[in-house]
DNA sequence: AGATCATTCGAACGTTCGTTCGAACAAAGT
DNA sequence: ACTTTGTTCGAACGAACGTTCGAATGATCT
């Protein structure tokens, strides 16, 4: 009893049940955490950062910490699923009533970066921390992103099929993912472009780049 | 004496005055520890890979790895100096003749992608572990990278030139290294094609994105 | 053969790691 | 007031870390 897990279980029951947002105390206190640990992430990476430094972080002390999750993993996994949790029921917010199969790439390229630039530490750590998580956590975490890029692949092949374009979805999925998420190892807040225009300039490209494929053939 | 800062000395002057390939003993055992420590950073990261997982796999006994050189962090500056010289080498061997500028950005993106498939696991590690060499290793590693990224946009300000065309040479520049540098989270060599067709690929894409942008002003 | 050098290693150094434990403090319920 | 429950912490655990040292090999030369 008082432990880490049965707390935990108790606040989230009350999160659902009470009422909408009630924000215990508890879930205040572990979301400053994650958010710190987020940063220093970023900064030193999952490996180079230890527990330690999330506890300078953060302010509160090295066992204190062990109060909110069970393990270092853990808090890896936690950050991770809550990030990519994020930016998938955003893009579908934005993709509803839009039909254009152009303009819905359009829309995931710029969630992707509004979401990226916005939370550039967060992305860092989830595209940098790849395959750190172990068999159970990892698992999840790549159900998630497994299904965001699915649902690019859906986008592409609705551009294909309404533009009666050929070329290797796969390819040209994997290409744009690239575009983006480099950007967190270039993109300096203060001098680069914003999201829009720098999502519009790799748009342009990308979009251009494969609707000039139009009906030749798949390179074999 | 018998130091390992004295025995590199040594053979290095061996290796540049005696012969042309002299490739002593010391350089082949060196060479092969290098190997071996890259292909375990790219599994482990460089943080999570301890001296002694690499003391393990390259067969070598713990204390003896520090005859070879005197920390953790000269050997992945070591990695990622002799990987960066040999790509930049590559490369301007293999745009010598070349005078058209499309066909010099193919040979580029090539060049990369061939390198990159070829030595996986030291291009991973390369831009892996891009942030954690510190001010004296990290600077000269910088600079080589600045080099090679230099060169790339010196390939796009001349097809600009050549076919008048205007958009963000830097933005462009950064989105074709991401394309091609993304590969390592996701080519599987028993899968995925090979450096040749992916090349190719991208090079469609990538080109006919940036010409497509004839004349028209520069996103503001 | 002995002497000199290059190479390798077992054992240990001191430090830092992730994690745990029990006590202490705070808030809420009775 | 006392009890209960939620939250925080100092101190310590054993393990693993990067690195060092002196002795033991192997190789090369006189």
């Amino acid at each position: 009893m008082g432990s880490p897990s049965t707390a935990r279980r108790i606040s989230a029951r009350h999160h659902r049940a009470v009422t909408p947002v009630p924000e215990t105390r508890y879930d205040r206190r572990l979301a400053e955490i994650l958010n710190h640990a987020t940063e220093v992430f970023c900064r030193k990476g999952y490996e180079g950062a230890s527990m330690r430094d999330l506890s300078r972080e953060s302010g509160m002390s090295l066992a204190g910490l062990y109060y909110y999750f069970e393990s270092k993993e853990r808090l890896l996994y936690l950050i991770q699923k809550h990030t990519f949790a994020t930016i998938v029921q955003r893009l579908k917010e934005r993709l509803e009533g839009v039909s254009d199969p152009e303009q819905r790439i359009r829309i995931f390229i710029l969630n992707h970066l509004e979401y990226f630039l916005a939370n550039q530490a967060a992305m860092k750590v989830l595209s940098h921390e790849d395959e750190v998580l172990k068999n159970g956590f990892g698992a999840e975490v790549a159900a998630i992103k497994r299904e965001y890029y699915r649902i690019c692949v859906g986008l592409l092949d609705e551009l294909k099929r309404d533009r009666g374009l050929q070329f290797s979805t796969r390819l040209a999925v994997l290409s744009l993912f690239g575009m983006m998420n480099w950007i967190y190892t270039w993109h300096k807040p203060r001098v680069d472009a914003d999201a829009d225009s720098i999502a519009g300039e790799m748009g342009d490209i990308f979009l251009r780049g494969v609707m000039a494929a139009k009906g030749r053939k798949e390179r074999q």
